[in-house]
Formats: structure tokens, C-alpha cells, sequence
DNA sequence: GCCATATCGTAAGTATACTGTCAATCGAGG
DNA sequence: CCTCGATTGACAGTATACTTACGATATGGC
């Protein structure tokens, strides 16, 4: 006799790793925001602080690579960015197509003085679990990031694998 | 003497939780739409058709407690989901507010269908892992969504909480 | 029956996140 | 030198995801 399909329940729902995915970015989010209020910065306009940063005259192209986000997406964060003073744009001298990024002095003093926020939110997300799962936690997701890099519609390409690339900026 | 702050790397932010959730969270949709690319559904209208077949005849705010996603965020997505012929929506009898939501023939079908894909989906989000880890991570995850539902800017509200505002759909 | 309060759907505004496409520009081969 | 293919930034379009607000409606206290 035919086996009759499973039943169609909330909890197939609640218990899949996807939804359970979107769950916790929701969560992620909503802790940083609150914790960083009153940077009014973003997750998102963070990670790009910090590339720019580490990366001072880096391409909005290179950039998207860097922390593994969209470039049109990119695009409208860099328009924030910037319309806060935050970060400039330069056209470079060597590639009329590119607008190299560097830190405004203002941009600067707000990553530094950001971080113990930003530091409290990420231990926030993690609070609830104890000390033990937390590092289980991290270092399976790490893994697991890791090896769907390539799945993902925007691979991380870090910093080591642009340099082959690099143009002075 | 002052202890000077930590260097700002991109390596703190490639391991911060918040990141990896996000990556994740990326990653999880890019799969989903591809395996589920012939049915043209969105995980989270996949969610809401699921939990429309659960509890035919809620209505919208309901739902979004049901499945904790933003109200306003679900007007649109039924909009889509309506537009797409998969649901009816149909004002209450009891309450001029109300608009109840009913799965149609055409949307029971490709809920039906799709089960498959979302599966082989959900699967593959994981794949890359050993079973244990499997295991361990969604356990892991489970339990801190749980724990982290008030930090949500939607907290989860399952069936359970919502049958005593129950009214006859 | 009236009024303060709450709820429902809806809308405008902001911010990701992705798909395409396009013009300008660049680099390489011939 | 010139054309071809690739790259860069920009834009339009779709879909979450959230905030605040507002009109219509319900409800409880009186």
C-alpha cells in the first residue's frame, strides 16, 4: 500500500535549520541595533566601517568580496555611509571606473569608540547558552559557513585572495 | 600603564556570531530559492502558506505571531501570495477588521508539491556537516532562538498562546 | 449608551539583499 | 591602433524586515 505523505505541521516549520537561520539573524540584528543606538550604524554599515578600514583606498567590487555582500546592496550602504561623513569617495588616478573608500576622520572616531557596543551585542546573541555551547555553537557555524561558501550568491573572497588583484589604491 | 585597544581586524568580524548568522541566513535563502526555483516561492511564503494550512481561516496578525515575522513585512507577502492566486482572503462576519486568510485549491496544491524540494533544501544546508553536527548545531540553534524569543522584535507566539484570543474564523 | 483604549489592516519611510541591465572604461589580441 | 571581452559603478525591479502612524472598528468600564 502506498505510504501516505507526512502531515503538514507548524512544527516541521520551527524545527528546520532555515527558518531557524532567519530566526536568529532577526534576533542578531534586532540585539545590535538596540546595543548600538546610539551610533545609529547598522550591522551591515559596521562590517563595511571596518573593511574600509583595514582596507583604506579598497573599490566598492572588492569591498562586496571582502564581507561577502551583494554590490548593489553595497551600493546604497556606501551612499549612507558617505551622506553621514562617515567614509569619502575618490576617484582613482589609475581606473577612471573606480571610486576608491577611505575613512573620514569622523568615520574613524566612530568605529573606535563603536566597539564595546558592538562587543556587548555579539555576546548578548550568545548570552543564553552556557559558556561550553556557546564555543560549539560558533565553531560548528564557522564550519558550516565555510564550506557553503560557495553555495552562497556572494562568496567570501578574504582579503589574501584579492590581493593577486590588488592595484595600488 | 593603559592597555592600548585591540587592533580592528577583519578577522574579529568574520568570527562575531551576528556575522555568521547573517552569512548563514544568506546562504540558507540562495539554497532554498534554487531548490525551490519551479514553484517560484519564497521561504517565507513557503511559512505562510504552511501555517495558512495549519490554521485556515487566521488572520493576519495572527499569523505573523504564528510564524514571528513582522506585520507589516506579512501584508506584503500576502499581497503576493494573493496575487499568485495561492490564498483568499475574506472579511470576517464578526469582526469588519478582519480579513480571514484561506489556502486556495491552487495553493493546497503547490504546498503539496513543493514538500520535496523544501525538504532536499533543507537538507543541503547542513550537508557539509557530519550527522552529528548536524544534530548538535540544530540543537544548539533551537535552543538559543528559544531562549533569545523576547530579544526578537516579533516574538514568536505559537498556536498554543493564541488559542484563548481564539475567535470563530 | 459613551468614551478611552486596544486592535486590524494599511501605508509611508528606511535598510538590507538579490536579479537584471547599462554605459563607461579598461586590458589584451591581433 | 582597434576591436572584443571583462570590469566598474549605477540603476530599475522584486522581496524581505523593521518603524511609525493612521483610519476603521471593537471592547470594556462606567
Amino acid at each position: 500500500m502506498p505510504s501516505k505523505p507526512p502531515a503538514i505541521t507548524m512544527d516541521a516549520v520551527y524545527a528546520a535549520p532555515g527558518y531557524l537561520f532567519r530566526r536568529m539573524q532577526q534576533i542578531a540584528v534586532a540585539i545590535f541595533v538596540e546595543e548600538c543606538r546610539a551610533f545609529d550604524l547598522t550591522p551591515v554599515q559596521y562590517a563595511a566601517l571596518v573593511a574600509i578600514h583595514t582596507h583604506p583606498g579598497i573599490d566598492a567590487t572588492r569591498l562586496s568580496a571582502v564581507i561577502a555582500f551583494d554590490r548593489s546592496t553595497l551600493g546604497n550602504v556606501i551612499l549612507r555611509l558617505e551622506s553621514k561623513a562617515l567614509i569619502e569617495r575618490k576617484p582613482s588616478s589609475e581606473d577612471k571606473r573606480v571610486k576608491l573608500l577611505h575613512l573620514t576622520r569622523s568615520g574613524a572616531a566612530v568605529l573606535r569608540d563603536i566597539m564595546p557596543s558592538v562587543d556587548r551585542a555579539q555576546a548578548r546573541m550568545l548570552q543564553p547558552l552556557k559558556p561550553a555551547d556557546r564555543k560549539a555553537l560558533l565553531a560548528l557555524l564557522t564550519q558550516l559557513v565555510d564550506l557553503n561558501n560557495e553555495a552562497s550568491r556572494v562568496p567570501l573572497r578574504a582579503e589574501d585572495a584579492l590581493e593577486h588583484l590588488g592595484r595600488s589604491g
